[in-house]
DNA sequence: TTCAAATATAAACAATTGTTGATGTAAAAT
DNA sequence: ATTTTACATCAACAATTGTTTATATTTGAA
């Protein structure tokens, strides 16, 4: 049960079946199937179908707090700052879109405590994309709004990105996507 | 079997129970215990589970449908009917939110061929936002910009909306609500 | 070679699931 | 008053599910 490459090769498989299937109606003897060997096996790699959700769920929401962290705790103005968030929103995206599509599609089915926990990450990213807001308000490089509906609406926004790139056929460019999103998030869509 | 009001409230309770617990994990027992009957009975409202989620599903995709239709068959300029469908997001979304919850959350869990059938509708939903993008493009009320990006964008950025009316004590007024997303999406958060 | 860790299988478990059939009762229409 | 319709219960089904236990094989390090 170390962190071997067939344990990696497991976890893949189940991230994969997921986004195919969905949480729920993916079933341990799927990955066993795909893995080709028996479903009892994969007790030597995972503790529980509920483990497999909750590692790849808490390490990939990790990942976007220490990236929001690190940006907001930058001397950048706020609207380079949300650029940054939303270049790191696609990189992470790219790399690793089967992880980006659980945690939008399937953190639901966590359980307690772990949910709350959860959703208590996710409240308080929105919280840290509202002090983004807030702070781009008040220097004057954002125009007045209501911040809570615009951290919700950023957010929902770019939520669908794991989407370029989950099935490998669309692929976008990444530099381009950037470009055009910042150009919707910051000046929308009028002439 | 018919029309009755016992009908809508069994499928009112389905609904509730689904928007708490997902609708692989809400059971037929679930719904019949918060109708203080058996199980059983269930089967004199619906065919099946599956039935629950494959009518409201697409109803309420029609009803969207109807209005998206109308209002791009309208004489209006692409930036009114951008407006417009807005607004009729923010309408059925405040009226019928577990409904839109539905269609946000669920739709995966259909089975083919339904499931074809559903994912066809979104992406017909999506070809009408694209074709709204470019008239207006051509007309010049909206600026150049990779049509594909934005329509995703556009309709990714209004999919929260069942959120603040789902649970009850959130309620935002959805005149000002309009107001700030319109807002949003024609100008961005530029000052 | 020896020994321990990693990897695999077989068999079974207890619980849960959607659904059906047979049957009964209350209400409403004829 | 009688018949139909709506609404309900009980019991049981067949299938599926996540997980455990006991055991075997393979592999790599000592």
């Amino acid at each position: 049960m170390k962190g071997s490459t067939k344990r990696e090769d497991f976890l893949k498989a189940s991230l994969q079946l997921i986004h195919e299937k969905g949480f729920k109606a993916m079933t341990m003897r799927d990955i066993a199937e795909r893995m080709d060997f028996d479903v009892s096996n994969s007790y030597n790699y995972i503790k529980s179908k509920q483990d497999i959700l909750e590692r790849s769920l808490f390490r990939t929401s990790e990942e976007f707090h220490t990236a929001m962290d690190h940006i907001l705790a930058s001397s950048y103005p706020a609207d380079e700052k949300l650029k940054q968030v939303i270049s790191a929103h696609i990189q992470v995206a790219a790399r690793k879109p089967l992880e980006v599509a659980l945690m939008v599609n399937e953190w639901r089915n966590l359980k307690e405590p772990k949910y709350s926990e959860y959703v208590a990450l996710r409240s308080l990213y929105e919280k840290k994309m509202a002090k983004l807001l807030r702070e781009g308000i008040k220097t004057g490089v954002f125009k007045p709004m209501d911040i809570k509906i615009a951290s919700a609406l950023i957010l929902s926004s770019i939520r669908w990105l794991y989407d370029a790139y989950a099935d490998a056929k669309n692929t976008m460019n990444p530099i381009e996507l950037e470009r055009q999103i910042v150009g919707l998030v910051f000046d929308g869509v009028s002439n």
